[in-house]
DNA sequence: GTGAAAGCGCTAACAC
DNA sequence: GTGTTAGCGCTTTCAC
């Protein structure tokens, strides 16, 4: 920019009004300007000018996998709003590593981005408390934070599951198995949470080898529901926790013979093609991700007042593998 | 940072030297001004930093869609990368629209990052010419630069594409249709090249009304994939020209009654556990990422010459569909 | 209309 | 060991 004003024989300040189209530069200077610009193959730089505005215009996204198709969509409907804000995005996956999810987050707080959207994988947020008092604005997605105060945006894991679960029993199940994630994730322990009122609602036991949480990982998911189908007490149907879950036990249960009902929290693509057709308590991760983004500009606009927390509903989409009847 | 050195009495060289692990503070002024970063809660501002230091320390990445399930594993990979390089990734979805293309990779630069990957939506990239005269990096992954010489890493969509297609021949097929994106993306073309060479390699005919490009839209898909079904000269057999366009036709075809054999360009998940399983012609999204990436990396630690153009194998997955017979 | 000076928060270069 | 100065590329303030 100095170069240009050098070049076009004007002052700095000159040079900045005409990039930035403000007024009171004539039209003879703005031209000479402007061929300066061209001549010399200037490019503003917006890291500088922002370091100057004190703002970054960006906000920074920090979740499990950008690849796994739940976070997907979620990711991408904050990048739209983000661009309805002229606000850029920068995203980071944390492995669903508490460790790697806090050194991302501060990392992407040291560039000083306007915001954060977070869905946790650590349950102690409290190194986030100095960014919040430094007036970064941070809104969690999909799981609440932990030991602070902020704003959230859930789904509604006990009602969903507990409404997943109470179908299988309409449908005359008895032994229900539930396969979930690994119980440090809140949604896990949500679900798992819904899987027992319900059982309870309707006066069902709950045998202890019902219930298998662990990671998402295939194998892991394949022992338990193995182990579900052909234990002691074997199950006659099959609530799981998350997509990941699902399609293994989808898997699982293609290489079976006898039917086995399954539910599964999370709708997938495709569910409606396999046969049976999965039935699953669906929710919306778009509007997960939407919401969470304008909650957060709400506050980068400046609304005040105390962390907000809002849930959003899920829906049973009934398609075939949860109206399998019991197996005797 | 100032109040940092006012607070603790010492100079401002001596707080960064702190703040960085520099050596050559003694450890008693080192004790002090750790103090009063705790008590004043200083964090360092690493914009400001990295605008000094002349790099950003991050790098763009421009697709179509991020939700898309084949750019998520190249984003995620792309972001994977980076992190080894201590380096943050800002995304942007082009919606396949190559005007916001090219804001998105112009405000990028205009952020002054390191390296930009793009898959581009748009044909024209002299727009980027400047950009890379100024010493941004950039490299193109899945579908390669127009108009300019630029890195770009590819997978081999006419050679896949000619390979499903003459599986299908091999298979008895003689009446082939091919269901494909919009011809002005260059994978698409390649894709029909492709088609229409191994149809030549076997000496078959290919009738006008067979070949369907256009949006991947499923109504638009849905249509397409019908008229050839149900045309003049009905197909026995389907080669889809990507994975959104697969699953759409799946969905066709599970609605009709004679068996159609289909191939499709691009792996997904559950595509083995349809009914029949979906033969595919499968690239590897992370590894395109991957090496984007990293070819990426190298320019930026220095690598000169040319421009370089990888091209990553396809394989073929028989599963079934595309094993089916032709139906008389 | 225009421009000089100060400063955003930091680091590099060179003092002392 | 420690501090001072200059400057990254821009905008803001205020004077001309």
């Amino acid at each position: 920019m100095k170069d240009v004003a050098a070049h076009a024989g004007v002052g700095l300040k000159t040079v900045s009004r005409v990039v930035n189209g403000e007024p009171g530069v004539s039209q003879d200077t703005e031209t000479r300007v402007r061929d300066s610009i061209v001549a010399l193959g200037f490019r503003r730089n917006d890291s500088a000018r922002l370091l100057r505005k004190g703002r970054t215009a960006s906000i920074g996204l920090v979740l499990e996998d950008l690849a796994d198709p739940f976070y997907a969509p979620l990711s991408r409907a904050v990048e739209e709003v983000a661009r309805a804000y002229d606000t850029l995005l920068i995203h980071g996956s944390s492995a669903e590593d508490p460790v790697r999810e806090q050194e991302l987050a501060l990392a992407l707080c040291a560039r000083r981005v306007d915001g954060l959207v977070i869905v946790p994988a650590g349950e102690d947020h409290r190194y986030l408390a100095p960014e919040i008092a430094a007036g970064v604005a941070i809104v969690f997605a999909d799981r609440p934070p932990g030991l602070i105060e902020a704003d959230a945006v859930l789904s509604g894991s006990f009602t969903g599951a507990h409404q997943g679960v109470t179908h299988l029993i309409e449908q005359g199940h008895r032994r229900i198995g539930f396969v979930g994630d690994r119980s440090v994730i809140h949604t896990a322990r949500e679900r798992l949470r819904g899987y027992h009122a319900a059982m309870e609602d309707a006066g069902l036991p709950v045998h202890e080898s019902w219930v298998a949480l662990g990671s998402t990982a295939p194998e892991r998911v394949r022992a338990s529901t193995t182990r579900l189908l052909d234990g002691p007490e074997p199950v006659t149907a099959l609530f799981t926790g998350n997509n990941r879950v699902t399609v293994t036990v989808v898997r699982v249960l293609a290489e079976r013979e006898e039917p086995v009902a399954l539910v599964g929290f999370d709708d997938f693509e495709l569910a409606d093609l396999l046969s049976p057709p999965v039935t699953v308590v669906a929710q919306d991760p778009a509007q997960l991700g939407r919401t969470a983004a304008q909650m957060l500009f709400q506050r980068l606009e400046g609304a005040g007042g105390p962390a907000r927390q809002v849930t959003l509903p899920t829906e049973l989409v009934p398609r075939g593998s949860g109206e399998v009847p019991p197996s005797r």
